[in-house]
DNA sequence: TATGTTCTGATTGTATACAAAAAACACAGG
DNA sequence: CCTGTGTTTTTTGTATACAATCAGAACATA
């Protein structure tokens, strides 16, 4: 999104609410800044060694990406996610994730579709050799999404479904970590490219359903098992 | 400004920033400001009484609501918007109403149903008095709508569907002064009432889904219309 | 102890000051 | 008349100053 930005702009200057906003929201995605966290402008205008002009207005910006929650005159605080609101977006995803694969199926040229293959062997790649990072594979998964997304053509839509997914990268930690599923989500992928290869727009759509449906038990399943351990530590 | 008001409700104070990110979202949606226009910050702090602060902060809001675009170290100006866009902010709309009606349709309660008959009578009785300004009618239009999102309970989907409508806000007045597509909209919401109504989800999908679609025709037309005046004038 | 009250420091909200870049202008030279 | 160049003005980006408000400590009182 904003690497775009950065490639296209030939003089690289960016300003500092830019990058507060951007580090900022790396932190709060990896979950170095934790939900319910407080958002401490003075504090973090020392820390990132800028004044608070450029904090305020990159909170503004995160305030909008639904990342913070502010409450006035008592500042701002990594905004919470519960699972019913998890779920609530889950749905949203379904219902655009399957409009992004019936456009991408129509648009996308074959060039792109090989591109995509590659991104999909590179996800592999990464899933095949245990040591990688979550955060990797994370990048990876979203590369991937991302050419299918970019192949719609919407740009409205693109935005949207990033934003969308970018909630739920605050989980990856959760559930990436879960070797089985990784390796679902190479099955996965491989089935929707295929499926995008003979350009079978009903087989996509259905692939990208369950892809969406197995994402919602995995990561429900793995809040659950995060929730248990949560009230076995408080009852000790 | 709003001081008398943050004086005698002290609950419900606001800073100053939401109040000038209303101010000015209301006026990019009236077409007051126009797209292209050019946002200053002096000369808007000045109309408005305050100081750049909130100006540059509000800014920083309706761009992230797609309303205005920045261009680094050369200001904010109103988002222009091509009738690309417009069709892909439709399509994603037609996916998301068409969510909206099933979740509705399975959440609403019959109190719920009632208060949506009165937003369609409401409406009807606008249109009716031939007397009624666009913006009124507008607001009667969002508030039918408004009342079906509620009934889907996912606050995200509602989020969502409020900023895309939004973006169409923009073109009321091309395709709302039009007295036929006024009774059609009339008709169309009976439609999806009566649809709602007796729970007839499959029918009520249809019917939305023909309400986006007849929308998509209206709004194109008008905007071929104003096309055609326009290089009218450009060629005389 | 519990409760209320006043003070104090911390924190946000807003205004202003200053620096840097871009735009507008003026003017010399072709 | 055009064009390039240097200068001034405007505008944005950032920092800082000041005001309003809030949270919590210290204290007093029942």
């Amino acid at each position: 999104m904003t690497q775009e930005n950065a490639m296209t702009n030939p003089e690289d200057y960016m300003p500092l609410r830019e990058v507060v906003f951007m580090t900022l929201r790396r932190q709060i995605l990896r979950g170095e800044l934790k939900p319910g966290e407080r958002l401490m402008e003075i504090s973090l205008a020392n820390k990132l060694g800028v004044s608070r002009t450029p904090i305020r207005e990159a909170i503004r910006m995160l305030e909008h990406e639904g990342l913070v929650v502010m409450v006035p005159r008592r500042g701002a605080h990594v905004a919470e996610i519960t699972r019913q609101e998890l779920n609530d977006v889950l749905e949203i995803r379904k219902t655009l994730e399957v409009l992004a694969i019936q456009r991408a199926c129509a648009n996308m040229t074959d060039r792109d579709i090989r591109q995509l293959r590659e991104a999909e062997e590179a996800f592999a790649i990464l899933v095949e050799r245990k040591d990688a990072d979550i955060t990797a594979l994370g990048e990876a998964d979203e590369h991937f999404h991302d050419i299918i997304y970019q192949g719609t053509n919407n740009r409205r839509l693109i935005q949207i479904l990033n934003n969308l997914r970018e909630q739920m990268y605050r989980f990856r930690v959760e559930y990436l970590k879960d070797i089985d599923i990784r390796q679902m989500l190479v099955r996965e992928h491989d089935a929707i490219v295929k499926a995008l290869e003979i350009r079978d727009t009903e087989e996509a759509v259905r692939l990208v359903t369950m892809h969406i449906d197995n994402q919602y038990r995995a990561i429900n399943k793995a809040l659950d098992e995060r929730d248990q351990e949560e009230s076995a530590k408080n009852a000790k």
